[in-house]
DNA sequence: TATTATACTGTACATATATTCAGTATTTTT
DNA sequence: AAAAATACTGAATATATGTACAGTATAATA
């Protein structure tokens, strides 16, 4: 990152100020109007370079098109991602796979946690697990039978009971008869566990 | 503030995440392509909607001129009270039925709430109910056909899905057909809803 | 010394965008 | 049964906005 300006600066603060006070960015001639500038060429030409500098990026045609980067991320509070059960992929906090954070106390279940899984399919209906369900993921491989587990096989991610039947043989169980077990022979398959469950949340 | 429709929360929830992507608010077309509509006027019908329960605030001529209201600020934390369901007897705030409190954001679910219940019995799993789940209880008598009640016939207190069946008549449905519907004849018997559930909190 | 970056004014214009109007259909409320 | 709210399509338009072009001037580099 290069040396800012002092009236660069000024600049980067209108906007988050901006932002701050109406929730989006401004146009040009807000800056303008902010600064005192009499020409809306005045903000463009700062906006250019603030955004060759990396302090903000600007989308290309678009009106308030200006996001600052924010380098550091805001681990103060206890904003928890909520990310898709994609069927093939590990859910990684990559923010692609982000769909929202949820702001909620760090000891609110039993055990902490590090993010909320998405429910996808009814396998683990019996176990009062639903389609859309929220569950916080703790990041572990330190499992137990009788577990809820979040099991990566292959790409394919799933949620399951968690019962090893021996030191070669693992079984992820679902909680629906209309599902069957998946027998994991750890000699020929790679099985990967992202986490075990320590809560539930549901949004009507 | 009203009830939102389930559009409208898909709406609202496109208008959040586009920001969190993004770093600045949708256009009434960029709203139109994340969600499938075809015309700009179902996104702005939408916003007008969501503005005027006070969902948004939409500042008028500018574009992108879209503010989230309530939009998480940090700390917006409450104390909520953990009530047992018991058999007999309403679930009242008293100091003596309290069993706990848990501290979490006011807008943690779709709709505020006043208390959460905890559950016992089964009668509700097929619903994703289980034994010791914590039920957000939104205290109203504002309930529709579906929604699950907690609902009180003389002094004994309920979860059930609700279900008027003519000006005299409400079903309460259990979620397992282990269990038979009440049927609750308004003439000869009082039912008194206590509120309904807006989420579900389940810790393992 | 020539070049580049900074820091502006002022005008112009294509297009991005909000917003209105005219319809249709279904559901909910009164 | 009528009215209001919800949930859309489709077209039209005024204006909000990004952005390019033409200048001027000073300070920092190379």
């Amino acid at each position: 990152m290069k040396e800012i300006t002092s009236q660069q600066q000024r600049v980067l603060d209108c906007i988050q100020i901006y932002i701050k006070k109406t929730g989006f960015p401004p146009t040009r001639a807000d800056i303008c109007r902010e600064l005192g500038f009499k020409s809306p060429n005045s903000a463009e030409t700062h906006l250019r370079a603030l955004e060759k500098k990396g302090f903000i990026s600007i989308e290309s045609g678009a009106s308030r098109g200006i996001s600052v980067i924010n380098g550091e991320s805001p681990n103060d509070s206890n904003e928890y991602p909520i990310i898709g059960l994609v069927a093939a992929g590990s859910p990684t906090l990559a923010q692609e796979n982000i769909e929202k954070t949820i702001s909620c106390p760090e000891s609110f279940f039993n055990s902490n946690f590090d993010y909320f899984l998405k429910v996808k399919g009814l396998s683990m209906k019996d176990a009062g697990i639903m389609e859309d369900d929220l569950i916080a993921v703790k990041r572990t491989t330190d499992v137990r039978n009788g577990d809820i587990v979040i099991a990566r096989i292959d790409d394919e991610v799933t949620v399951k009971y968690f019962n090893r039947k021996s030191s070669k043989v693992v079984e992820l169980e679902p909680a629906n008869e209309d599902f069957e077990n998946i027998v994991v022979d750890l000699e020929h398959e790679q099985l990967h566990i992202e986490g075990k469950s320590v809560g539930l949340l549901r949004k009507n």
